[in-house]
RNA sequence: GCCCCCAUCGUCUAGCCCGGUCCAGGACACCGCCCUUUCAAGGCGGAGAUCGCGGGUUCAAAUCCCGCUGGGGGUGCCA
C-alpha cells in the first residue's frame, strides 16, 4: 500500500509552498487509495508553538486535506532515543563533546582558507575511557552520525530523476542535540520508516538532506522509500516565495475572500499539469483521479496572484452552488458590519455573483445592497447637482408610487422619464445611479431595484433630494 | 567558495522520453471591437516565444549529445 505524508513544523502559518506540497502528497496517496499521514515536526522547541500547530491543522482542514493518521514528534522522543542508542551501539554514531564555540572556530578557519566547511571528526577517535570521563565530568555532548568516507549516494527521484551526491561534501552531522532532543534528519528517517511511508514527497530544498537520510536508513537496516522532490514556488522576483512577497500564507488568502476549492485547484496547477489539455478547473475528486507525479514540472514556478484571482472568480460565478456561496459570503458581510438575512443575500448573489473575484471585493462592490446609509463620491455628487437630476428623481418618485418595483419596471420608468424630460438615457440612469449607489460605477441599478425593497429605493432617492436642498 | 537542481510567450504551462504533423498549442494578464445605464462579467478578434546562448549528431532538433551563461536551492546542536 502507498503511504505518503506531510510533515510541517509549527513555526508559522501554513505557507503556500507547504500547502502545495501537502496537496500533492495528499493527492498522491488518495489517487493510489493509500494512506496519508500528518506529522507535526516540533522537535525544535525554540520555534515550535502549540498555537501555530492549531493554526496549521485548521488551515489544512480548511483547504480540504484530511489525514488518516496524526503524529507529533515531541511525543516520540523515547522512540528516537532508542534508535539513537542503537546507532551508537552499532558504531554508526558517536558522542561529540565539541562546544559550539569550538565548532564556530572550525567553521571560521575553513572560511578563511576558502575551503568548504565540514566537521573535522575530532570526537570520532575518542576512546571509551575518554567518553566515560567526559560524561562523568558532566560535559554536554551531542551525538553525531558517522558519515562513511568516499561514498556516493545515488537515488532515483520521481520528479528530478537520477541524483548522485558525494557524502564527502558534508561531515559527521548531529542527530541528537546536547539538550537531548533529536534533529530533523534523524527523526524524519525513524518516523518515515516506522510509519511505513513508501513515498517521501517534499520540497526540493530537502534534496541535500536526502543522502544523509539514506545513510541513516541503511545504518538502521530500514528499507529506503521512494523520493519525490517538488520544485519550490518563486515570487515575482524569482526568489523563493517568502513574506517579503506579501501574502504568502493560506490564512492570508482565506481572509481576503479566496475560496478553498479555488486555492486548492490553483496550487495544484502550479507546477503540475493534468493529462487532458485545455481544462483548468478541477474539483478535488477529479484531481485525485487525475494526479500523477509524472505530470509534475521539474522547474520552479512563479506564483501569479492575478491568475489565482481569476480562478477564484470562476469559482464564485460558475462553480459553487448558490447556497454554498451564500454560506461563504455571510461571514464577510458580518465582518464588514452589515446585517442581512440569508434569503436576501441569496437573491442579491444570484444576480451579482458574476461581477467580482473575491468575497472581500464582493462585499465592497455590493455595498449598495446592504448599507444603511450611503456615502457619495465626488463624481456622484456632481451628477446629483446637475440641474436635470432633480427633475429625474422627482419624476421617478411619482412614477414609482404605484405597483411593484423590479428590473423591468425601472427600465420602463427610465424610458418614460427620458421621453418626458427630453433627456439622454445616460442622464436618467446616472441620476438614479448616483442617488441609489452613491457611485457612478458598479452594480446595475435595475438589479438593485429588482432585489432591494421598494421602500428602501424610495428612501434613498428622497435622501438624495433632501441632500440637494 | 563548494554541492545540488532547473531553463518554451511577462506569468502558469502543452509539446521533449518515442526527432519531421510546431514558422510552437492553451490559460492569466495586456490591447481592440461587440453587448451595455456605469464598472465588471460575457462574446469575438489581436499582439506576444528566432523554444537561454554556442557548438555538434541528423536529410530534418524545442525535441538527442557536449559546453557556456543565467536563475534557484542547500551548505546549522532549523525543518
Amino acid at each position: 500500500m502507498v503511504v505518503s505524508r506531510f510533515a510541517p513544523s509549527p513555526t508559522g502559518y501554513l505557507h503556500l509552498g507547504n500547502a502545495r506540497t501537502a496537496i500533492f502528497s495528499y493527492l498522491f496517496a488518495r489517487h493510489h487509495r493509500g494512506k496519508f499521514i500528518l506529522r507535526v515536526e516540533d522537535t525544535d522547541r525554540e520555534r515550535s508553538t502549540k498555537e501555530f500547530e492549531e493554526m496549521l491543522l485548521e488551515d489544512l482542514k480548511w483547504l480540504g486535506i484530511e489525514w488518516d493518521e496524526f503524529y507529533r514528534q515531541s511525543e516520540r522522543f523515547d522512540i528516537y532515543r532508542e534508535y539513537a542508542e542503537k546507532l551508537v551501539q552499532s558504531g554508526h554514531a558517536y558522542p561529540c563533546f565539541c562546544t559550539v564555540e569550538e565548532l564556530e572556530e572550525e567553521r571560521k578557519r575553513a572560511e578563511e582558507k576558502g575551503v568548504p566547511y565540514r566537521y573535522s571528526g575530532k570526537c570520532r577517535a575518542l576512546s571509551k575511557e575518554e567518553v566515560e570521563e567526559f560524561k562523568r565530568q558532566g560535559k554536554p555532548y551531542t551525538i553525531r552520525f558517522r558519515v562513511p568516507d568516499g561514498r556516493v549516494v545515488v537515488f532515483e527521484d520521481l520528479i528530478k530523476g537520477h541524483i548522485a551526491i558525494n557524502v564527502d561534501d558534508f561531515g559527521d552531522f548531529v542527530i541528537v542535540r546536547s539538550d537531548g532532543t533529536p534533529t530533523y534528519n534523524f527523526v524524519v528517517v525513524v518516523d518515515d520508516a516506522l510509519m511505513g511511508v513508501t513515498h517521501v514527497i517534499r520540497g526540493e530544498d530537502h534534496i541535500p538532506n536526502t543522502p544523509k537520510q539514506i545513510l541513516i536508513y541503511e545504518a538502521l537496516g530500514f528499507e529506503v522509500p521512494k523520493f519525490a522532490h517538488l520544485p519550490v514556488i518563486l515570487g515575482e522576483d524569482r526568489s523563493k516565495l517568502s513574506k517579503r512577497h506579501g501574502a504568502v500564507s493560506v490564512r492570508n488568502y482565506r481572509e481576503e475572500g479566496y475560496l478553498s476549492p479555488a486555492l486548492f485547484n490553483f496550487l495544484c496547477l502550479l507546477g503540475w499539469s493534468p493529462p487532458e489539455e485545455g481544462r483548468e478547473i478541477f474539483s478535488k475528486e477529479e484531481l485525485i483521479e487525475l494526479f500523477t507525479l509524472e505530470g509534475v514540472n521539474s522547474a520552479p514556478a512563479v506564483f501569479n496572484k492575478e491568475k489565482l484571482r481569476w480562478m477564484n472568480g470562476v469559482y464564485i460565478r460558475e462553480v459553487l452552488s448558490l447556497d454554498r456561496l451564500v454560506e461563504e459570503f455571510m461571514p464577510f458581510l458580518e465582518r464588514a458590519g452589515y446585517r442581512a438575512d440569508k434569503e436576501y443575500v441569496k437573491r442579491v448573489l444570484q444576480k451579482t455573483r458574476d461581477s467580482f473575484d473575491t468575497l472581500l471585493e464582493g462585499v465592497e462592490r455590493l455595498r449598495p445592497f446592504f448599507a444603511e446609509s450611503l456615502s457619495y463620491s465626488e463624481e456622484a455628487m456632481a451628477v446629483l447637482e446637475n440641474q436635470h437630476s432633480r427633475d429625474v428623481l422627482e419624476l421617478f418618485l411619482q412614477k414609482v408610487q404605484e405597483g411593484q418595483l423590479n428590473s423591468q419596471k425601472v427600465k420602463e420608468i427610465a424610458k418614460e422619464i427620458q421621453r418626458e424630460l427630453n433627456l439622454k438615457a445616460k442622464d436618467v440612469w446616472h441620476a438614479l445611479r448616483a442617488s441609489l449607489t452613491g457611485e457612478l460605477e458598479g452594480v446595475g441599478v435595475d438589479i438593485l431595484c429588482d432585489v432591494m425593497p421598494k421602500e428602501k429605493v424610495v428612501e434613498r432617492v428622497i435622501k438624495a433630494l433632501t441632500l440637494l436642498g
